[in-house]
RNA sequence: CGGGACGUGGCGCAGCUUGGUAGCGCACUCGCUUUGGGAGCGAGGGGUCGCAGGUUCAAAUCCUGUCGUCCCGACCA
């Protein structure tokens, strides 16, 4: 196998920097923290959507767009809200070659505009749930940008939703947390998550909870992948979102915000990769399958053109590679670089034994079969790499978990993975004190692993890494 | 913003110490031979050395400033 990058166990940082380049994913764009997602790397994140919006609308939730735009008046609405987003805006003073008289905010995030939309369009509980969505770019100023990990401007999908009780709008956060994020991370993307509270101090500005999905990077630091806010009535008041309720009183809306945004990529990046590249789980693969043809001749192209039909009339997403002008090895590195989960090879050595040698990029190995199997040899394979990618990602986070008892042997073991500490022997100053080792508290689990309410809940367990 | 490293054809680098008008590998173009794991030979094209000042007869090279990139922090999806 050739050495195209940097490996992972001698410089990480540098190696997702090269997977990134050589897999042509994206780069950076002209202006500080702007990045260009290229063809390759916006693929992946289009099936994340298409996966996304599918389980998003399965909970009744409907898309809807709202400005870039947002007058800043709106951010001093909600105390804590403006506070923690006063610092990452970025602002419009100018239009028209004048200067505004008020100047203009591009959304770091969009409760506020869609707060007060809410507001019009909501009189009676009747009106409610009110499920919106929408998928946008926001910008936040970033000190520090990474490619898909933190950009300044980046791609994602904010849903808002109103409801008329705090039940309802609980229990509403969660299945979004469990039946849209946890769902398509585990079973797309083939990565484990840790589902949990946050505690304060990683709790989203002007939320009464944040809930989250954690995922186990390969260097053993934690990824944020998605969260649900529980916003309470805190946006509601400063929004004036407010319905007549069953009792003909007026009542303040409950509402919730949730996300995931293409930060998700840099996670299935460093989820699955080696050192010969990506390693996309078939589930989301934008191309599950390349037929490559070995050798350039008539028989081989023909055998291959009708493989790759058969293949796509199975209905998997077939890349057909019938490239003469490069070299076969070249090919294969790119494939693997790309991480297409399977692979199919056809030269006149297989086609004069009526066979097509297929090739697993996860289990790195290639068996030749019949060319009327292939299709069900293809499909296994497929279904092998997802249990696979699964397995190992789980076993791996499995191995770089400890139980410990102390702060101090948290931020210790948290400088391969996770340390499960109780809650009671951390608490707010343990979580400052490994802050200033750079660990923090990424979820807060019950003892039986399931996801506490809120913070009030005695015998809770947190898990501490480093993070993203 | 603090600490460290670095900006030279598309990418990766050398040249800088000791100023003299830019070179290598890969990629790219053309031709021929090739194609079962990054092909070979031959011929080509492409760079005001991040930017702005300064010193000098002369600056990629020395000085000052500035912008940007990467790594480690603080902030965060």
């Amino acid at each position: 196998m050739a050495n195209v990058l940097t490996p992972q166990g001698e410089d990480f940082p540098r190696w997702y920097q090269d997977v990134i380049a050589k897999a042509q994913l994206a780069e950076n764009g002209p202006a500080k923290g702007s990045q260009v997602i290229r063809p390759t790397g916006f693929a992946l994140w289009e099936r994340m959507t298409a996966e996304l919006d599918e389980r998003i609308k399965e909970t009744g939730t409907e898309n809807a767009s709202f400005p870039l735009l947002i007058p800043e008046s709106y951010f001093t609405r909600e105390a804590d809200h403006v506070e923690g987003f006063a610092p990452e805006l970025w602002m419009v003073t100018h239009g028209g070659g004048k200067e505004l008289e008020e100047k203009l905010a591009i959304r770091p995030t969009s409760e506020t505009v869609i707060g007060e939309y809410m507001a019009k369009w909501i009189n009676s509980y009747r009106d409610l749930p009110l499920l919106l969505n929408q998928w946008c770019n926001v910008m936040r100023y970033e000190m520090r940008t990474r490619l898909f990990l933190r950009s300044s401007e980046f791609l994602w999908q904010e849903g808002h939703t109103v409801h008329e009780t705090y039940e309802d709008a609980h229990a509403f956060t969660l299945r979004i947390l469990h039946e849209v994020y946890a769902d398509f991370i585990e079973n797309v993307l083939a990565l484990p998550v840790l589902r949990g509270i946050k505690t304060e101090a990683e709790r989203f500005a002007g939320a009464l909870n944040t809930f989250a999905v954690e995922s186990l990077m390969r260097d053993g630091k934690a990824l944020q992948m998605g969260t649900s806010h529980e916003l309470g009535q805190n946006f509601a008041k400063a929004f004036d979102i407010q319905f007549q309720g069953r009792d003909g009183q007026q009542h303040h809306g409950w509402t919730t915000s949730w996300g995931v945004s293409t930060r998700m990529v840099g996670g299935l990046i460093m989820g699955h990769g080696d050192d010969a590249g990506l390693r996309v789980p078939p589930n989301l693969a934008p191309v599950q399958v390349s037929v490559m043809v070995v050798k350039d001749t008539d028989e081989v192209q023909a055998a291959a053109k009708k493989v790759y039909d058969e293949l796509k009339d199975a209905g998997l997403r077939v890349k057909l590679d019938n490239r003469g002008d490069v070299a076969f090895g070249r090919r294969a590195v790119d494939a693997e670089l790309k991480g297409y989960p399977v692979r199919i090879e056809l030269g006149p050595r297989d086609l004069k034994n009526g066979e097509a040698t297929i090739a697993s990029r996860v289990e790195g190995t290639k068996r030749t079969v019949p060319i009327g199997m292939l299709a069900e040899a293809v499909a296994a394979a497929l279904e092998e790499a997802q249990q696979q990618l699964w397995d190992e990602a789980l076993a791996f986070r499995e191995s770089h978990t400890a139980d410990v008892a102390t702060v101090e042997e948290a931020v210790e073991a948290a400088q391969t993975g996770y340390a499960r500490v109780p809650w009671d022997a951390c608490g707010v100053e343990g979580e400052t004190k490994a802050a200033q080792s750079s660990v923090t508290v990424r979820v807060l689990q019950r003892e039986d692993g399931s996801v506490p309410d809120s913070l009030d809940e005695s015998g809770l367990i947190a898990y501490l890494a480093r993070s993203y």
